[in-house]
DNA sequence: AGCGATTTAATCGTGCACGATTTAATGTGA
DNA sequence: TCACATTAAATCGTGCACGATTAAATCGCT
């Protein structure tokens, strides 16, 4: 056991603070997402695609600071669900686009009573959660820049 | 390609901001442990350890908010690095002690420059990371208390 | 034209997180 | 006492995230 004298808990690393509430908020989206056969991360692409789709995985990773490491194998799942097409740019043989099928665009409907219990999950009203979102968004490209220098 | 009207923006959602600033937090953290051949995850239970060891796993699960699942092998690791050591309670045989190792206690002086690094990173003063860990906090209290509930 | 640099996606291996289930030890009430 | 519930940890299968690398197409420059 150790003398606790000035150690820092924990509890107070923000770190932690981000790392065990985006575990929660996790799990609140498991049983949301359920019914429609959807992981979180594969939400988040959806919800993409459903803003306007024919987008390479690159975009697609551009918005969700994601890459194709993880993107290609996420896809291929929602390919594998008939939720979207994955065609190779005929102009760019590099470039893979990605289109909604009829199924993942019907899917829209029903997700969308989700945000709405999402937001009653947390408890807050929605301008203290554009207030935290903003903060939250301010700090990552904070934690972005610096990776990119350092 | 949808016409935009009212939908949701992915990065208007909360729990994108979470997610992204989450992952990018996670990020910052690999290459500052690599010298000390420690994930993130293992980071936080090496902390929660520093602070005081001879814990039972579902104690160490308490603190970080993961269960045993997450937790067993994560532990295994720890010993097979010799972090850790792993004993069965004499009392009650269902309960595992986890006791830190000499070479374990050594490393938290390794790792006391950490959270200095992370804090420069964030480009935040300690009176906004402590607001903005309380309100991530508190937010954590009120997803975890609406899945008790739903 | 041709060759090295760049770009795009895919692949590979590791380690979380999670829900669900199992195993084994302990507790509890008729 | 002995069945049944409860508890603690482990196990299982799935799907991310990540760094690192590879493969293939295209670009750019001479």
């Amino acid at each position: 056991m150790n003398s606790h004298k000035y150690e820092l808990q924990v509890e107070d690393f923000l770190c932690f603070g981000l790392y065990s509430t985006s575990n929660a908020m996790n799990k609140i989206y498991i049983p949301l997402l359920k019914g429609l056969n959807l992981t979180y991360a594969q939400y988040l692409v959806m919800t993409v695609l459903w803003q306007g789709d024919a987008l390479l995985v690159k975009e697609i990773g551009q918005r969700l600071h994601l890459e194709s490491n993880t993107l290609t194998p996420l896809l291929k799942r929602l390919e594998a669900a008939g939720l979207i097409e994955r065609r190779r740019s005929e102009e760019d043989e590099r470039k893979v686009l990605i289109w909604l099928t009829e199924a993942g665009r019907e899917l829209q409907e029903q997700a969308r009573c989700v945000p709405e219990e999402v937001m009653k999950a947390t408890g807050l009203e929605e301008r203290d959660i554009m207030e935290l979102n903003s903060k939250l968004q301010t700090l990552r490209q904070a934690l972005d820049r610096s990776r990119q220098e350092g």
